[in-house]
DNA sequence: CGGGGGCTTGAGGCCACTCAACGATAGTGG
DNA sequence: CCACTATCGTTGAGTGGCCTCAAGCCCCCG
């Protein structure tokens, strides 16, 4: 909750977790609804209590990138502007905990913890998107879904195995792919070894088997 | 400056304008210095006095992706983190101007205008960024450099004439492709009329002629 | 004057894209 | 209960955009 989950109030562990002063709301949205919309003013702050988000740009013609997927626990809307910049939907069924900015705002004014707070999850949003830049920019198919995975594999519970939210051509939008190619490069990864795909189409099941292989393909120096 | 160059003091246009109270230090670099590497602590926050700065990273094989250029006026290095997650390298010979992070915290808990300052610096580069995304993921190549051209315009005067600072291979990191097809695509936009290129090595210069048609190619909607 | 850096252009190849077909599963309504 | 449809995933065939390699030009500088 944005609320005291925790006892550890140290603000890197778990930033905004002391705002029981802020009134807090929740709110559940079914898979594939619009949480917010592009160049929507920017009213609420949000944090995953259960289920996942995507948050994407649209260019006119259709073609869509994904900024992010935020995952239990994950802050975002923090777009420190009026309005936001992407749209953000439920991935799957998802429940939210809601906080007003202005009233966040007001908060941070009397407290320092918490405007470092706010400038830590402004800080590591902006940290995530300059390491995707250099995935986009500069990574081939076989890099790109292999950093993902190991990406999704530390944030979901770093045990090699995981059960994904989102869809292939979610994937795809996230590392600038069309959906064929993240499947090629799935399928290429697990005849290497390094992984192993079960499950059907509703419980895409993925193992990581090899982990030094694909820190091998996830180059950065 | 990070000084009092400027009478309007409204956070927005000139953020960071109001910090008579923190010492400054200037500072100049070679074209082509290193003004400070990936990894290092954190120390100061920058300010461009004169010229122009790339910042980076770079993939182990030698790839290197380009997250922004820093043009005169422009505030960089403000890692909301404890050490840096780019290079950054003087483009042309550069003039700094300088300021100790852990100074203007100091300040900024005092300062509630410094804060929102600080907070909308992070925020225009995480803006940057995102809008970067977008463009390495989902745009082509003659849409990529028509956005980058478009991008410079404004920043450098807005007039469709300019004089870039950096070269083809500056621009190729940037947008993701190789300098080959930098000049290609440039080569094109002028056979299309959106553009002018003259002048030799030394000094670049491009002029917009039709910028509607340039902006038809930057689609975002 | 020779060398090096930057820019341009051409030729050819490869990686990722598009188009297409097919299997599997879930949900819907007769 | 069983078509019928929609969604998701996988795989193949063929294409095309961008990359690599290469050559040549211009300008500056030692």
């Amino acid at each position: 909750m944005f609320t005291r989950t925790t006892t550890n109030l140290s603000s890197n562990s778990e930033p905004l977790a002391n705002c029981g002063a802020a009134r807090l709301y929740e709110f559940s949205y079914r898979k594939g609804a619009e949480i917010y919309g592009e160049k929507e003013p920017a009213e609420y702050i949000y944090r995953v209590k259960t289920g996942a988000v995507r948050t994407y740009k649209l260019l006119s013609d259709g073609r869509r990138q994904i900024g992010a997927f935020h995952l239990v626990g994950d802050i975002f809307g923090s777009t420190s502007g009026d309005s936001h910049r992407f749209t953000a939907e439920a991935v799957v069924d998802t429940t939210l905990l809601l906080m007003k900015r202005q009233r966040l705002e007001v908060l941070a004014k009397a407290d320092a913890t918490l405007t470092r707070d706010l400038l830590n999850v402004a800080a590591k949003s902006l940290r995530h998107a300059e390491d995707h830049l250099l995935l986009l920019g500069r990574k081939d198919a076989l890099e790109k879904v292999a950093t993902f995975l190991l990406e999704m594999d530390e944030r979901i519970n770093s045990t090699g195995a995981m059960t994904l939210p989102m869809t292939r051509h979610d994937i795809a939008d996230y590392l600038g792919l069309s959906l064929e190619t993240v499947c090629r490069s799935l399928t290429r990864l697990s005849r290497m070894g390094a992984l192993s795909l079960t499950g059907d189409t509703t419980q895409r099941k993925i193992t990581i088997l090899d982990r030094k292989q694909l820190r091998s393909l996830d180059l950065e120096r």
